[in-house]
DNA sequence: GTTTGTGCAAATATTTTGCACTTGA
DNA sequence: TCAAGTGCAAAATATTTGCACAAAC
């Protein structure tokens, strides 16, 4: 109950009601390019003053997810991280297994070899998942 | 006591022992190509009429992957899947929604495609995985 | 005022760990 | 023998759910 944040592009649909919590995940989300999991972005929040749920803070990220507005990552550890993407368009992503930070990648190759691969063997309704992961430049 | 001491030519490092759980879990991860939980693992033991704990399934796989006798993956449902291949070479998996059924597949230019695009970020230790899934014909 | 959203506490689910007991070599 | 291996019970971790209450519209 800070800083009146009533903001900028909330163009929320019909039936969705802009909260402060909402508010505050979708600034935090905005303001990184890497992926962080739940407990991290509660953790960022709490930091900042705006004391969110954590449960609000998982119901949110699943329902960002699910509507396709955040993309979402299996970490080795078991935790799912999430994070908001530059684009709508299909892509991929290079992570960096040490401190998350992300790279969207374009593979047209990969979705033709995919595609092809799959009627080959004859099967429809093909979608693909490709994680790429490595150590960044930063973390070496 | 007077203890003959003629150690130090310990020239087993790897004082492993072959048991009743170890050979059947060997034996079930011979029988698939496909990722499988060990939840899954263990149901198929019990199946077989084979008891092992399920600590025990865990214990193993861990170690096996630890090794690298064994790759893992996590699944979107939080679990991680295991798999052994009968190569060590790299390949991926097409796999059925509906009934499980899986194609192997390779994929040289995936391959090339996500080292190119590692390096050219400067990642280095690059992993990759790829999982097609889609409807296969007799399900269709 | 009604409906959506919030968040505490408790439930689930997966995997790990403490530790006493087995067993292979 | 005796350390490696096993497995029950309980802990640790990550996420979901029940439900009373608050806030948005």
């Amino acid at each position: 109950m800070t800083v009146d944040d009533r903001t900028s592009s909330d163009a929320a649909p019909a039936g969705e009601r802009s909260t402060r919590q909402k508010r505050a995940l979708a600034r935090i989300l905005q303001e990184t390019d890497e992926f962080r999991s739940a407990q991290s972005l509660h953790a960022a929040l709490a930091q900042t003053g705006t004391r969110v749920g954590l449960t609000t803070v998982y119901n949110q990220l699943r329902a960002l997810a699910d509507s396709g507005a955040i993309d979402t990552f299996r970490s080795t550890d078991g935790e799912t991280l999430y994070r908001r993407c530059g684009t709508d368009e299909h892509h991929h992503h290079l992570v960096c297994r040490n401190c998350g930070r992300a790279v969207e990648v374009e593979g047209p190759e990969v979705e033709a070899w995919a595609t092809q691969v799959a009627r080959a063997a004859q099967f429809t309704d093909v979608e693909h998942t490709v994680e790429i992961t490595g150590i960044c430049r930063d973390c070496r």
